[in-house]
DNA sequence: TCGATAATAGTAATTATTACTGATAATCTA
DNA sequence: TAGATTATCAGTAATAATTACTATTATCGA
């Protein structure tokens, strides 16, 4: 992985950032630096990035995909009306969660998204590995 | 809400099919039994059989949307190969939530995606209540 | 410094979804 | 039941996010 200064610019500007932008979101910031970066050089490096763990690609709903430059392991909180996403400290449990979410985002908590994520029983034959 | 034979196809092979299929993959399902029917006619019945309340829209990750007939609330397990979704069953407490969903589902469970959703503060204020 | 090639800008293509339009058919009213 | 009303339809165009392509440029190890 080259050392480019326009990887250098969208890197920077993510970092910089708390706010999980999406990919045109982060043209727009690195444009006033690079003025002459294309928008499929964002999405290119944002996925060079995420795939060599630099950065990670956040698996939420809505119709963008999101970028966090923290890759450690924590959750976030989304906002129904307007799609923001801002952290949550990582450990939590259940019962008292939302409260203690709600008291520490601002947020009114109306509910969570889980999803467990595995490899099902079919494809898990396909690669003798269960 | 008028009752149109589109509208029941599409209904009654969602109903059968325990997949959370996308709209494309129930349109090919629809087809067989009304050829002429569109693409068009099958998202706009899912958003307005969602908006009635008939049947949920799944709020995965995912490039496409996933439906469900089931409107109550469970949560879902995909594969991370395939996107093949499958239901499981409500409670579960997440210690050893991972080893029961493993069981009863055959999955090799390898971690689960969790989203809080709620109103941010500014939002919040907008509209008065917090 | 130089050559191999990773990365870029600009553009075209793809994919999922929504919007538009004139025709059709479900439901309502007399 | 007949006729009026209008939700819904099929077909197609438009949009939005993302990815692919291509000729050119810039990085970096020898
Ligand atoms: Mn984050
Ligand atoms: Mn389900
Ligand atoms: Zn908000
Ligand atoms: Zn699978």
């Amino acid at each position: 992985m080259r050392k480019t200064k326009q990887r250098e610019a969208i890197l920077d500007e993510l970092t910089k950032l708390c706010t999980h932008p999406s990919a045109d979101e982060l043209y727009g910031r690195v444009k006033k630096r690079l003025p002459r970066i294309s928008l499929g050089t964002v999405y290119r490096n944002l996925e060079t990035l995420s795939r060599e763990g630099v950065i990670q690609r956040l698996d939420t709903a809505g119709s963008q995909k999101r970028f966090d430059a923290d890759t450690g392991d924590h959750r976030h909180i989304r906002c129904i009306r307007c799609g923001r996403i801002d952290d949550l400290a990582a450990g939590a449990d259940r019962a008292r969660c939302d409260a203690r979410v709600a008291k520490g985002t601002g947020y009114r908590v109306l509910g969570r998204r889980v999803e467990y994520l595995g490899v099902c029983p079919a494809c898990g034959r396909k690669t003798g590995r269960r």
